[in-house]
DNA sequence: TGTACATCAGTGAACGCGCGTTCACTGATGTAC
DNA sequence: TGTACATCAGTGAACGCGCGTTCACTGATGTAC
């Protein structure tokens, strides 16, 4: 995707420059705007009843506007789906950064995690169920999915492995692992079968998904673990 | 859903009649023939994507004959995914009988539960996916996996209370309904994102699975729960 | 600085494909006399 | 038992709708002289 411009001026003062700031900048934000739209009407009916001209004219652009940025509507899914793994791992990466949880107490930051996944998974519930959805379907967003798994996996893997002496699960990796598609998948279920009693933001729902992720991972009583870390 | 024929004629002989049998067992048939060509056609695809022609096809049926039986596409989905629930549901209540588990000691039990829950997921892992996908859009379909999911969780609850004493958990009705949440969850999980190292079938996913269910719940190490279940 | 021309982003009506649904017709089964 | 008629399940070509995609055109911006 490198631009295609120089290629056509044999000139080197054309060939250096940079091309045309401001209209790069106004495509770049018809871009912007376009995904933000798309994002707000796949969040809102998943991505096959959100069709390209309501996009459009969300974004304030033509339905051409929209195929000079993207060759077909699948194009726009991918790059939606692209940007938000990327975001994600992003996140995950600075999360799960063992630097930002020296000196504090294994149990703590278990609840913090789960929280932080609350969190995420009920600020965009929306946009969650879209790619869930997709995932199934298209091999492609699957595929980009088990890679955002991995890596996080990977994180979370490393992060435990420091405090391996906090918990009692007989292989930290695999716990990791299995701990995250637990988690994961019981905040999917919710999206998809809705709690009667404790929606998203509930105490209970937090309380609970911490309290598996501690007591699957075999971890320690909070005092235990606290008297542990601290020095 | 009465049979409308009865209405049509004054002679008390008809009304009494029990109508067309040799008829009625064709019909059943091809009816039967068309949710199973659905059904297998809905697993590989999914819905959106298996044509009601390919569908027809399979159930060696044409289209007009498919349309005498389904007002709609969707009602096809409907009775499908009405037939599964409705089949889920005998599942749950025959298998969380609390009679069947009778001198069975706990943590045995626990990790039959899960081992049976990965071996029905497994079976028909499309189908599986078909509706979860479909859950998402389709409030109908939403509004029966919420009532399955609360059928379950209530027969869950019912077992585990008789067991209360076994485990730690501070509200075995709040645990039944959030351990089936976990269970499904991951489940669902590993239907969308399929783990690179281990299977279905894996031994690991059972090991695994059971000990998520066991120590979220606080079951006793497994020679508690067996001294005490013996008599 | 002004004029003619070139480029290219942007527009939206029209196209066309796929698929659910309809409906005029066929032929088999049942009924009346 | 045979013939004429009625019913109704079953057929599949044709319809039509929705939506992704195209493309002839417009107008703004940039460039040459």
């Amino acid at each position: 995707m490198s631009p295609s411009l120089p290629l056509r001026s044999h000139h080197p003062e054309r060939f250096l420059r940079w091309v045309r700031p401001p209209r790069q900048e106004r495509t770049r934000e018809q871009l912007e705007r376009i995904l933000e739209a798309a994002e707000k009407l796949v969040s809102r009916r998943g991505f096959d009843d959100a069709s390209v001209l309501e996009i459009c004219r969300h974004a304030r652009t033509s339905v051409g506007g929209f195929y000079r940025r993207f060759p077909t509507k699948l194009a726009l899914l991918h790059a939606l789906h692209e940007r938000f793994c990327d975001e994600a791992k992003a996140t995950a990466a600075s999360v799960l950064n063992s630097e930002r949880w020296r000196g504090i107490p294994t149990p703590v930051m278990f609840q913090a995690l789960a929280d932080f996944l609350i969190q995420v998974y009920s600020q965009r519930p929306g946009l969650f169920r879209a790619f869930l959805v997709r995932a199934v379907t298209d091999p492609e967003a699957n595929a980009r999915n088990r890679d955002l798994f991995e890596f996080i996996a990977d994180k979370m893997a490393t992060l435990l492995l420091e405090r391996r002496s906090h918990f009692d699960h007989p292989d930290p990796v695999v716990g990791a692992r299995f701990a995250l598609r637990v988690l994961l998948g019981t905040l999917n279920h919710f999206l998809v079968v809705s709690d009667q009693q404790h929606g998203f933001f509930d105490k209970v729902i937090h309380q609970e998904l911490a309290r598996v992720f501690r007591t699957y991972l075999g971890l320690r009583p909070p005092h235990v673990a606290a008297k542990r870390s601290s020095p």
